[in-house]
DNA sequence: TGTACATCAGTGAACGCGCGTTCACTGATGTAC
DNA sequence: TGTACATCAGTGAACGCGCGTTCACTGATGTAC
């Protein structure tokens, strides 16, 4: 999945590298901020940041799109791996809900801005750019259906629709946080407390609507 | 509250304009497409397209910044109105939701590209850019408010925290419609049906919420 | 009605700049023997 | 161990291009009298 070299080596004859794919990687993220989007982003100020000449960007990159795929993955799979082990610490009872969105607050809050990236720039940039951006959601949609059906077995509640919910839910949280960015860190306390709020009446809603439609099958389509 | 010039003629001395600011906006919204977000729109591009040189461009707007600010707001001031109308109609029954949504992906299909904008800028660009989108989304959450309100006397049903509940509404609703601006008209109407059900979760959702603050207020916090 | 004048929307030419990409190269590293 | 050689990461210089912005201008339109 990862475009990423491992760090294997293979033994090939050549020069050594004196800077690292990673290297490029993160030069490109330190431009970025909140005027500035990866697709603002040219090759040469990406080659000057990470102190190469311009052409020896083509050494690691195809072109800066395939450098802004490379950032969406590490972007996403990051995440994932923050909120994954967040979820499975907090498995037993049921606060699954809060401590996996205070974690996600919390790496926003991290000026994390690989997260900013895939929060914010899903929507722009090339096709191939938006494709992985959208990969990296689905990851996340089918994460959560899962947890979502974990969640609604232990508790002996019904459930409308996982993967219609988890995908609400991942997509509401992407698009408030995302308006989040900017926000003074007061602000953002507050925020937390709100997205804690909307996922819970979406998950109130799909336990509700299962509880409508074990009664009545026709009800919903209304 | 619009940047637009009115009609009104007041008449001055000197030269009539042979081009509108409403051409120029034109003109720049025939470049924007899949692959080509206002902010990546040139100066000479746009002045191009309008069909004058690109220094006539500066009579007009102070620079593209400018020219974006406006275009987002001209985008919501037309789909407020387009969803207000169908709100309207659809007053006395219930399918509020149902009709809203549908209205708001018909004029999403029908490629509207004001629209688009909306819907997949509004977390890149400047600030003055990213602020005229956050006024525009917060209309419509205070429009939705007033409704949910008015939906919630008429069924007789609570409702909790209706701005959070609105605001919930609106950002999921355009964070999915953003994603889907790319997808093949087929997948557009299955989007439709979950839309309304991602809507109806959380609306249901909040219902069930009213109903159990007004029995446990600690409930919630948990 | 006619004439002089002020206004100002739009222009053509020019500027310096940063861009992506190319080319032929350098020289460090490893392999073969 | 020593030598010849292949590989290839990184370079310096150059290219043509489109960009935003400036300047002094043109000439159509309206006003004053």
């Amino acid at each position: 999945m990862s475009q990423i070299p491992s760090p294997v080596q293979v033994p090939t004859p050549g020069r050594k590298p004196v800077i690292a794919r990673e290297d490029i990687l993160a030069a490109a993220l330190k431009l970025v901020g909140p005027e500035r989007s990866v697709s603002t982003l040219s090759l040469r100020e990406v080659a000057r940041e990470a102190g190469i000449a311009p052409n020896s960007f083509y050494r690691h990159f195809r072109d800066m799109d395939e450098l802004a795929v490379a950032l969406i993955e590490l972007a996403g799979r990051s995440l994932r791996q923050i909120i994954g082990s967040a979820r499975s610490r907090a498995r037993t009872d049921a606060s699954v809900v809060r401590s996996s969105i205070e974690v996600f607050v919390a790496q926003l809050r991290n000026d994390d801005r690989l997260l900013h990236i895939l929060l914010r720039e899903g929507n722009v940039g090339s096709s191939a750019f938006k494709q992985a951006v959208e990969r990296q959601l689905h990851f996340f949609e089918e994460e959560l259906t899962q947890d979502l059906i974990r969640l609604a077995e232990a508790e002996g509640t019904g459930l409308y629709e996982p993967a219609l919910t988890a995908r609400a839910i991942t997509r509401l949280v992407f698009a408030v946080a995302a308006s989040a960015v900017d926000l003074p860190e007061e602000r953002q306390a507050q925020l937390t407390a709100e997205l804690i709020l909307m996922v819970r009446m979406i998950v109130a809603g799909t336990q509700t609507m299962a509880a409508l439609q074990a009664r009545d099958p026709q009800q919903l389509s209304r």
